[in-house]
DNA sequence: ATGAAAGCGCTAACAA
DNA sequence: TTGTTAGCGCTTTCAT
């Protein structure tokens, strides 16, 4: 590793390495004279104090864990990209992990993360139900744990989610009064809290504004792209069709609007659709599409903001239940032709 | 951290720390007896060894660092899930890393690295060109290095790139023999080795098709999406406008693509477009758009790969120079309508 | 204002 | 086969 160490540095300057160490952390009981030359030297040979034996010494690592369920798809690459931003600018370092949607691959990431690689951790869970066995174990070791998006149902904490309800019940209700008069909701998950949510609020909306809702307009969709955007072609080429499509994720919007462009079918003059998206890929939809866009990167800040606040102020605590909501943004949209 | 040590353990079981170091490393002189009861201890406490307390005593961390220009960009954001793949299955965790674009940042990522924090680098350059003494401080430190994409122009080293040239050669001869008489060439930068290779190609087919080419066909564009479609947007309105599309980079094929449903031109039948893009976006790009992926996902697990071979085998000599192919895969489209 | 020395948790020589 | 001990690079009492 890098061969140049405090003790070098120390002896080069005929000081003990203790004197190094304060005068590199700018204490106040070392003279500016023996700082200016000590910090000096450390710049003119670019010495980079070793974080392990820092980690291991101060008990702390100054890094913070994400584990996410899927880290490619947009939303949580943003997450990841929003806490990262404010973990740098306050001087710590973010580890993305991927638990890909598997309770089992989370555990072992939980498990590892110890042996003192993190001092807290942002989470996404692969399964909001399941066992919580890992997270009562992080407690236990006294590892903060912040919950956004998938939260834990089992426990209590900070859990940042976004108005998945509220969001939803506007995009139907828009669906509704635009004219729509019948309207199928597209969802991959109602166990999940996120998929409850949007679910509801699309009930929500028909019930509010008196409109019949057949429950075979309640479709739950599976995660094969090429599948879902089949099942919508056939649905659109019948006369019973629906005009308006509330998609609860972003790649059922996407199946939706191309198996609508498959069966010539206009939009938004013939079907109207509303999907749930983020902020990055909103300005990347096709103008036809009404969005519900998650502003992801600010959830990803947030998270980290109030982690690290915890983290330094010890008058805050972290396990206590706190909800926070990071609304999401609804664009209408007409077409643009 | 985690409470619970090795010392721990060996109080427990009265037994030496080195004992039980050397059972939980499945060391060959330790009983079978002995090996049993103290793994069977540790899996009871759930003992996680502490990282930052073996990579100060190794010397080796069995972590390697990513760094790429933009994490949140899908063709990175796949090399890394690439590189993770590997590096999981061989018992390396993978640390990736933002640039920004910045070869400032960059620095400080790689200064900030060390500190023993990693035991080998996989980088795609924010710039190619400018100073690489960054770079040559990690060879000096016998830090192994991998570039890919955006590799260094003035180092020597492993250099994983896709056939550029090649590839937009075959998108641009495909346009020309399907009859398109004007076809624009649109590139990010060509200062990149990147963005070079696949206007080479370009020019190449117009040469070996005999055709003429307009240097004013060469347009490069900015980074600004709004902007470029609307440049796209009054050349297409124009009587003189192009009826080919090759696009240099995924944003660009979008703009472009975008631009024609704006100006209501049909796509491949008035103007054709073939697109750079990777794998994953590939199915998601409306299929009128042909389309020049580059396997993301097989980039970044030939990367590990080779680099954890290179850790492993002191025979490998990871600082010559040696350049490995990843080919794109040509996927010409007609409308599906 | 500076130095000496202990120790974070682990591994690896060296001893037994 | 197991134990003793030193030390990785750093911070932090405690002395001076």
């Amino acid at each position: 590793m890098s061969e140049i160490t405090i003790k070098y540095l120390a002896q080069k300057l005929n000081l003990a390495t203790s004197t190094v160490s304060r005068a590199l952390n700018d204490s106040h009981e070392i003279s500016e004279t023996t700082k200016r030359k000590v910090t000096e030297l450390a710049k003119a040979l670019n010495f980079q104090p070793n974080a392990y034996a820092k980690g291991l010494r101060q008990q702390k690592t100054k890094t913070i864990g994400i584990i996410v369920p899927d880290r490619v798809n947009p939303f949580f690459n943003l997450v990841i990209e929003g806490a990262e931003s404010i973990c740098r600018a306050n001087g710590y370092s973010l580890i993305a992990y991927n638990s890909y949607e598997d309770v089992e691959q989370e555990k072992k990431i939980v498990y590892g993360l110890l042996g003192g690689k993190v001092d807290a951790v942002i989470m996404s869970l692969a399964d909001e139900e399941k066992e919580a066995q890992h997270l009562e174990w992080l407690r236990e070791r006294n590892i903060p744990v912040i919950f956004f998006d998938r939260v834990a149902q089992h426990l209590e904490g900070f859990k940042f989610t976004t108005n998945d309800q509220e969001s939803s019940y506007l995009g139907t209700k828009h669906l509704l009064e635009k004219g729509c008069k019948k309207v199928i909701y597209l969802g991959l998950s109602h166990t999940s809290s996120v998929g409850a949510a949007r679910r509801e609020g699309f009930i929500q909306a028909h019930q509010e504004l008196g409109k019949a809702l057949d429950p075979a307009c309640l479709m739950e969709m599976g995660h094969n792209d090429k599948e879902n955007q089949e099942i919508l072609e056939k649905m659109f080429f019948k006369l019973t069709r629906p005009d308006g499509v509330l998609a609860a994720a972003e790649k059922l919007g996407l199946a939706a609007y191309r198996a609508l462009i498959k069966t010539r079918i206009k939009v938004p003059d013939q079907v109207r659709v509303v999907s749930f998206t983020n902020m990055q890929m909103a300005d990347l939809l096709n103008p036809p599409l009404s969005t519900i866009a998650q502003p992801a990167f600010d959830m990803g800040s947030a998270c980290a903001l109030e982690l690290i606040k915890g983290l330094k102020d010890k008058k805050v605590d972290l396990s206590e239940e706190k909800r926070i909501i990071i609304p999401s943004v609804f664009t209408p949209r007409e077409s643009s032709r």
